[in-house]
DNA sequence: CACTCGTGGGG
DNA sequence: TCCCCAAGAGT
């Protein structure tokens, strides 16, 4: 096959979107919390929040000596509130256990809460220059186009995917390059939907080169938000959010009035999770509020 | 492995 | 309008 970390690299160089966390200035931990604020956010709503973020806690202690209400308060509305927790964690465990620096290693990313298989290979790439493969939902759609020929990805299979990504990987010095060029074509050209394939910088594609076979895979099951306890969730938490004192629980029942027992049990996970708590006289407010 | 977990912009 | 889905992780 043709050699395409030419043609990747070459055109990610002209192309590349100027996205901050990625300038040679950030640190480690600065790329961390981009890599958790772009688990399933897109790119465009996650550059302010990242940067608002950076410049108040610029290192994992600052972000430890935040309390997590407002670590849940400066997430705003990314979405998926655990992942702010979890954060917040991760920010505890490196300043207490690893002297404020962000390991370099797979291995020891992967004990951190929050930190999986893309996540932790991310960091070690991007922020350290490790020669590791890296396999997001861009990545192995690229893959399974160029290399495979198939119109979209299989069904994740972790090792298989590195595999296939590790085949590809150049050497060191090229490797976080190339990885990050990938996941950009991925993102603005390869895209799932109406790819622009004209404007692809690469000259062998097998998904191109057999006609455009159309997926074959069975329909995803559509992930339905209205009335789920998703929405419920976001709507008690984002009450919370505006708040700095504890809300009694008629205040927060007012949000979901179709379905109380699904408000009752939306509220619960949030206590269970964390993100929540209850004051000894029954009202609520978000975790770790004065702490 | 299947499922849950937010949010909002674009086709 | 409605539907798809966007740099995943944890259970």
């Amino acid at each position: 096959m043709t050699d395409i970390v030419p043609q990747l690299v070459d055109w990610y160089d002209r192309e590349q979107r100027d996205l901050p966390w990625r300038r040679p200035d950030v640190s480690p931990w600065q790329v961390l919390v981009s890599e958790f604020m772009l688990q399933q956010t897109p790119v465009a709503r996650v550059e302010p929040v990242w940067r608002a973020w950076v410049a108040r806690w610029p290192t994992p202690s600052a972000t430890a000596a935040a309390s997590a209400a407002d670590v849940l308060r400066a997430w705003g509305k990314l979405g998926y509130p655990r992942r702010a927790k979890r954060l917040h964690e991760c920010a505890t465990v490196i300043a207490t256990d690893f002297g404020d620096a962000v390991p370099s290693d797979v291995e020891t990313l992967l004990t951190l809460p929050g930190i999986g298989a893309y996540t932790a290979r991310a960091v070690a790439c991007f922020a350290y220059r490790r020669r590791v493969p890296v396999v997001d939902t861009n990545v192995r759609r690229v893959v399974a186009r160029a290399v495979h020929g198939r119109a979209d990805a299989a069904p994740s299979s972790s090792p298989r995917d590195l595999a296939d990504v590790e085949a590809l990987l150049p050497d060191e010095a090229l490797a976080p390059k190339f990885s990050i060029a990938l996941m950009e074509l991925g993102a603005t050209v390869c895209t799932a939907r109406a790819p622009r394939c004209a404007s692809c910088p690469l000259s062998v594609c097998a998904w191109r080169s057999r006609g455009f076979p159309a997926s074959t895979a069975p329909a995803r099951r559509v992930q339905r938000y209205a009335g789920t306890d998703r929405q419920v969730r976001g709507r008690l938490l984002d009450v919370l959010r505006g708040r700095d004192s504890p809300v009694t629980r008629a205040e927060l029942d007012v949000v979901w009035l179709s379905d109380t027992a699904q408000r009752d049990r939306a509220l619960d996970s949030l206590l269970v999770d964390g993100l929540v708590e209850q004051t000894a006289d029954g009202r609520f407010a978000l975790a770790g509020e004065g702490d």
